[in-house]
DNA sequence: ATACACTTGTGAATGATTTCACAAGCTCGG
DNA sequence: CCGAGCTTGTGAAATCATTCACAAGTGTAT
């Protein structure tokens, strides 16, 4: 009962079915601003684009959340699902390369509100080290190491150039980092206990190319 | 014989395979630079965190690009999947939203060296409005309508906040935009022929979070 | 207390994607 | 020209994901 969620992760959850999940909590978020008390698989469905099977069936792996008849109440769903997702604690996230994306990134608020606390900003350019970013300061990339050994973050986000990223990365693996979010358009070569997740724009951009010229037929 | 790529395309094509294509073909320029000639789909796979089977399996749905016993010529091969993802030409590209992300990407060069030319930038605060990036002067939204009726871009990309982004995406949807890279954390409602690309990175954090949590079992 | 309208949770069916496995084709060395 | 060694291209099989369909609850109205 402490958590329904863990009892039923036996089986593999589907890389989709977490994707999902996650869309669904925002949903659900919003909704309770507008103080909605209580939702349907279909109503979660029509708004995350998909069917309200799928919505059941993803939450099933988990656990039964619903009523028949009414639905799911908007605050427990909303719980479990972060429950389900690991929010229920802060993450420490650094970010690597203090450049036009990682600054971005770590002045965006968004984090902080989801629970990713990014605790250092790591740059390699001299002229960056030192600077201030609200309250981040960026700290010299020669330090990584031995931060690190101090204090290890759930996350690292990399996001320097695409030549200076597999190196990047296996310093940081290297220092005992298990989780990265790669901002440069490459395929980490990682250990099997590592786990990486790729934003690549350009490749959604190229998504986008392929179906618009794959219109006609 | 002058699309091998077009006269394949049947059935249709799973996203999944088109993201992979993307990254061969990155790895096929990354080998170009290096001096490779021929690859193999197995050295194509290594590096792609996939399998031979899988490489070739995806690249037979467009035709037959090998030499068997030998591998892949990686000229050719490159400008077969730059064909297939329909990079052979240039696509127009405006940015909506010329905040930090908007930023981030109007004054990225890796969009432009892949043929995706960011012709215009918008935004409604009249700070921003007029201002010049590099290249790139930020124009007033109350223009996008205009602007879209004399050149209607192929792809808008999204950068507004998340409160704004269904509005501003029926907007430029009614002007004629059919296809969205949205960075909004929200679904788009869009009608069927409205193709969108979401790049979600709190939904990235999420699956790193869930995936740090389920580690133990 | 019963009927009715609704909605969940879930096996079974269907559909999609990946992996297997191997015949067929190419190159090279002798 | 032949055999050895590779590697492709592709049906068939296996695996994985989604959709269907419906019994089993739940709330409400009468
Ligand atoms: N800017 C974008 O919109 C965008 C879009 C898609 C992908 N990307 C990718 O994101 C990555 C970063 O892009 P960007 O535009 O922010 O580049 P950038 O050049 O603005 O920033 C990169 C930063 O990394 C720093 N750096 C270099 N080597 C480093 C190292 N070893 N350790 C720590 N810091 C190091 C540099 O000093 C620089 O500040 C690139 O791989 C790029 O391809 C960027
Ligand atoms: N910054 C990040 O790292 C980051 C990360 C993940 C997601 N996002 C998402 O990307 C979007 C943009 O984020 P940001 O950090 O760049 O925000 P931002 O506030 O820096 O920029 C948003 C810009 O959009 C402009 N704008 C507002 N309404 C508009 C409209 N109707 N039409 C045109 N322009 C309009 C604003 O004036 C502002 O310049 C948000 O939806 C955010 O959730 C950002």
């Amino acid at each position: 009962m402490i958590s329904q969620a863990r009892s039923h992760s036996v089986k593999r959850i589907a890389d989709s079915t977490v994707r999902r999940l996650s869309a669904y909590l925002r949903f659900l978020e919003e909704s309770a601003v507008d103080g909605v008390e209580t939702i349907s698989s279909d109503a979660l469905a029509r708004r995350g684009g998909t069917t309200s099977a799928q919505v059941r069936k993803d939450l099933s792996f988990f656990g039964s959340f619903g009523k028949r008849g009414l639905g799911y109440s908007v605050p427990e769903l909303t719980s479990s699902l972060r429950d389900i997702l690991g929010l229920g604690r802060e993450w420490n996230v650094i970010i690597v390369g203090a450049g036009k994306i990682g600054m971005a990134l770590g002045q965006y608020e968004g984090f902080e509100q989801r629970g990713f606390h990014v605790t250092a900003v790591y740059d390699t350019d001299p002229g960056k080290i030192g600077t201030q970013w609200g309250s981040i300061l960026v700290r010299d990339m020669s330090r990584v190491e031995a931060d690190i050994a101090e204090v290890t973050p759930d996350i690292a986000v990399l996001a320097v150039p695409v030549g200076e990223a597999q190196d990047a990365a296996d310093r940081l693996i290297r220092a005992g980092v298990k989780a990265i979010l790669n901002f440069a358009p490459t395929q980490l070569q990682v250990p099997g206990d590592v786990s990486v997740r790729n934003v690549n724009m350009a490749m959604e951009l190229e998504g986008l190319s392929f179906i618009l010229s794959n219109r006609d037929r």
